[in-house]
DNA sequence: CTGAAAGCGCTAACAC
DNA sequence: GTGTTAGCGCTTTCAG
């Protein structure tokens, strides 16, 4: 019904290793018979069948896109850049959510030695030590986008920077009493915004109050969540006037969380206090929050060249890259409490 | 490398066809045989390979899920529930962003034409007629979803009922002078639920003010965007006295605008202006957004389903499914002008 | 420059 | 029950 190779050689009056030849630019094939062949192509619509070329070819010009399943903006933009970068190259992304941490490896590992995909992107994800093992077994490449395993190639935000300047901008501000909400620090992320925290308020002759920087032991979504950050203000809020002046949140959800509860007492953002957030999602801009944006589509279309390098040289050295995170000012942390409503 | 086919047969001391067989319960094969094959199968830790069994079947075992790329929860809803339902059957999703609409075509029309997936779901776009033509022509199963063509399987929202339900809870509160924030009216969606709105206020004879209907030219996202809620909201307010009491706005983000511009006139939500939405989108809730609640998870389970069925059965009648939107009512439509944040 | 033929890994029809 | 074989649609030697 459709057509194939066959149908193409027989209407040019060719075989079918010149029809290849043609499609694939193989340079040895005359500009007659070329010509010809294009002509037939174009009028029998013919498309190569991607199953064959791949089964041909020993590839399958699609790569896995594994996401936990909570996502939203960052992934979207993740792989916004990913497809902008693939789509010239004809190859496909199958996407696969991850809804428990527990079911990555048994999910992955199916996909790996199916041989379905060329090469593997991973998100946000920590890789269990089994899971590593397959897929360096497999020589299957993957790299990893937000999370890290020196093992593998990785793409991520330098937290710890990303930490520093957020905690620095606040202190420019003027402000001593600065919290930091965090989330659960067996996150890295979670950990190194912590430490660029730390380094700001020690560079900038700080100290540290234990009452002031607050963690959670929340497993969900390892406390990345807007009740976690809720919570944690209420906490902060219960300290009366040793309250803070200012408050780093580890993630924009957490921020919204604090917002509210900020506003639920009465107080107001920034002029009791100021709020900067991590990651600059969507809403952020309407709501006003002073954050840290990631540049998301870059990491993504840097995520497919790393792919296709190493499907080209898959001897290449680990690459490891880090990208900073720029400050983006907003009505949240306004120099003077200007009277300003945050919705 | 990875063990074949002919890997298990030949440890198995079978051939190829028995092998194939067990894999596939074919039945026809002996206990013990079996028990042989399988045993080897795990120890080689042999999977079939995806490409060679769709070449073979003709058949990819794959679908399209196609989604503009603006997209967020609502997406990702409508996809957790097609996962769901398809990793079970070893159906891989191939996931592709439409950036411009123009772009629809030509894209999936290439997808069609090299018979890559089994079926196509297409969400929230207007099917061009051309690409109409080409898939019914090639007899490719597709499901559309939150949007309508006659000729293909859909499902979608009881816009209608969703816009009567809204206004009707408004008028239920007691609010008589009740605004429509709407989006393009080319958006079938918002034509829907602005029907709704006017059958609301007519089964309660009010009158329908001219001045407190509003509707976008705006190209853009059909005007489903934050900054449309904003301005049309802007607009409302400089009625004065004339303004409205109560807001049914097309879409949550265009609510959340409305907020804003609420907020920003010193005016509170619901103490002087009530507001519900449409969607429920993830940070309604936080925000206290009275909203339309949409089953995406349930839509996409059935969208599944649709496509199974039509993969059986080609020849299935076409098949219309709409879902009625459940009304959540949270603070921002408070009955009275409770003293309440919105953040 | 180009045709023929041998796979790629699997399914399914056909024999025994 | 089970082995054998002919495709599925393409790439890629190997001759010529």
């Amino acid at each position: 019904m459709t057509a194939t190779i066959y149908d193409v050689a027989k209407q040019a009056s060719v075989g079918i290793g010149t029809v290849s030849r043609v499609l694939n630019k193989h340079a040895s094939v005359s500009q007659k018979t070329r010509k010809r062949v294009l002509q037939v192509v174009s009028k029998l619509n013919y498309r190569p069948h991607p199953f064959a070329i791949g089964l041909a070819r020993q590839r399958t010009n699609s790569i896995l896109f594994t996401i936990p399943f909570f996502a939203t903006f960052f992934f979207l933009e993740i792989l916004r850049g990913i497809q902008k970068r693939l789509s010239d190259l004809d190859v496909s992304i199958i996407l696969l959510g991850i809804n428990h941490p527990d079911q990555i490896t048994e999910t992955l590992r199916n996909n790996i030695h199916r041989h379905r995909v060329d090469g593997i992107v991973l998100c946000s994800m920590k890789i269990p030590d089994q899971l590593a093992k397959i897929a360096l077994f497999k020589k299957l490449p993957m790299v990893l986008v937000d999370t890290y395993h020196k093992k593998f190639d990785s793409i991520a935000v330098n937290n710890v920077r990303g930490g520093y300047t957020a905690t620095k901008h606040l202190l420019d501000l003027g402000h001593t009493r600065i919290a930091m909400l965090n989330a659960n620090l067996r996150s890295v992320p979670a950990k190194d915004r912590f430490k660029g925290y730390q380094m700001a308020m020690m560079d900038a002759h700080k100290k540290i109050s234990n009452s002031l920087v607050l963690k959670t032991k929340s497993e969900y979504l390892d406390g990345f969540t807007r009740e976690n950050g809720y919570e944690m203000m209420k906490e902060l809020l219960k300290l009366g006037p040793k309250r803070p002046t200012a408050v780093f949140a580890a993630s924009d959800i957490q921020a919204y969380g604090a917002l509210a509860a900020i506003a639920e007492m009465g107080l107001r953002c920034p002029r009791d206090i100021a709020v900067i957030g991590f990651d600059d999602l969507e809403l952020s801009g309407p709501l006003g929050l002073t954050s840290m944006l990631q540049p998301m589509s870059e990491m993504g279309m840097l995520t497919v060249e790393r792919l296709l390098d190493r499907f080209e040289n898959p001897g290449l050295p680990i690459y490891h890259k880090t990208f900073e995170p720029t400050l983006i000012v907003r009505r949240s942390t306004l120099p003077m409490g200007k009277i300003t409503k945050l919705v």
